[in-house]
DNA sequence: ACTAGACTAGACCGTCCAGTCCAATTTATA
DNA sequence: TATAAATTGGACTGGACGGTCTAGTCTAGT
């Protein structure tokens, strides 16, 4: 940042004519702004320069704070389990094929934005009960069918005793929430390194094994 | 001062010589509007309303409400695990005393206010990373403390297999924050029945033997 | 009776913030 | 180029809220 070509105050570097870039660009800084400050701290003159956009534009798009809210949580909601992450991939034995969705799953939500966005739905669950429900609907619920559907056709095969597939896969979910999901969810510790997360992966899959160990 | 007329106005119905009793009415009271509303949604004028005092002596007995709230979090978090709750009764076998165990920490953390206060922990763990901290130490490191020193005991028998016992009371634990726990978290539903709660404690506490039966 | 200190009611101050308005400017389109 | 649409920036409104201040009441201890 060592050129400077114009006069003294002409700090505006537009160059893009998007018509309606502006857009993405407020649910990106909104994005930004509301999972790192929580609704209430959040103020829309942060968003909208955060936007590089006038406040009037963000009012323009969307009506309102909680509008805006609205939008963008459900949006990171929608991106929560977007990429098929659990998908199993073929040719892995039922251990492997289960410490894969484990790895996948803690990886994804204790990343850094996930774990915001699950703090931040949870903290204002009250004034935003929709906003809880969809999450729900996103994450856990379809997490667990997904994985229900799974262990229903291990328990076909007799390679697994599953009784109630979607009971195991929801005891399976809540065997990796331990203690540094506990942790991550309190704010107390950063994004773990993979070895912490394969260290619960192994713990979770061996117990889980051993508890629906076929007669 | 020179006023001395009588004043027609004495609607004061005051009956109680209480000394400081305003103290605990204000804790009380702000524990009720914090724990309900949030930091942000809750306002001193309603605080004070609530517990029935002049906002002056709100600041006069917490100088602010960021200590106020600080105060509340920390009474209600040593209030948490306060009675002894995760003691076992004696002449119970282990399969009975780990199903006690998990009822009643279940029941704990399920019943309404102490899961209103981790979702308003949770929420502000950015804001009062203190907090965070000491609810981290007051719940989960306390149970999962002492249920360790349990399964050292039960593991020293025989009649467990314990490797670990710390991983090992926090996957019990884990275990029983199921999908239940999450939907509580999220608002999404009112206080569970013991029947509810009792049927994810089979579960846990069964899964569990599975997994550290001796060899 | 005097005094000290806790308490009250409510006015008050400064600040912050959601949301509005508007005149000027930029961009897209015909 | 002309015109309409989008955008800008900044001033502004109105209200909420944290926190202070004041005038005055009530109670207890001496």
């Amino acid at each position: 940042m060592t050129d400077m070509s114009k006069a003294a105050i002409a700090p505006k570097p537009r160059k893009e004519p998007m018509p309606s870039g502006k857009s993405l660009a407020i649910v990106e800084a909104a994005a930004r702004v509301f999972l790192e400050m929580g609704y209430g701290a959040a103020s829309m003159d942060a968003i909208a320069a955060e936007a590089g956009v006038s406040k009037q534009t963000v009012y323009s798009h969307f009506g309102s704070k909680e509008a805006l809210f609205e939008a963008i949580i459900e949006v990171k909601c929608d991106e929560l389990m977007a990429p098929g992450s659990l998908k199993r991939v073929p040719g892995q034995d039922h251990a492997e094929a289960l410490a894969d969705i484990a790895r996948r799953f803690l990886t994804l939500v204790l990343a850094d934005p996930n774990s915001s966005l699950f703090r931040v739905v949870v903290g204002e669950s009250v004034r935003f009960p929709e906003l809880a429900e969809a999450f729900y609907r996103a994450g856990p619920t379809t997490a667990t069918e997904t994985l229900a559907g799974y262990l229903a056709e291990l328990g076909g095969q007799g390679v697994l005793a599953i009784a109630d597939a979607t009971a195991s896969a929801r005891l399976f979910f809540a065997m990796l929430r331990g203690d540094l999901y506990m942790r991550r969810l309190l704010g107390l510790t950063p994004e773990p390194p993979a070895a912490d997360i394969e260290a619960v992966v192994e713990e979770a899959v061996t117990a889980f094994l051993a508890a629906h160990a076929p007669a």
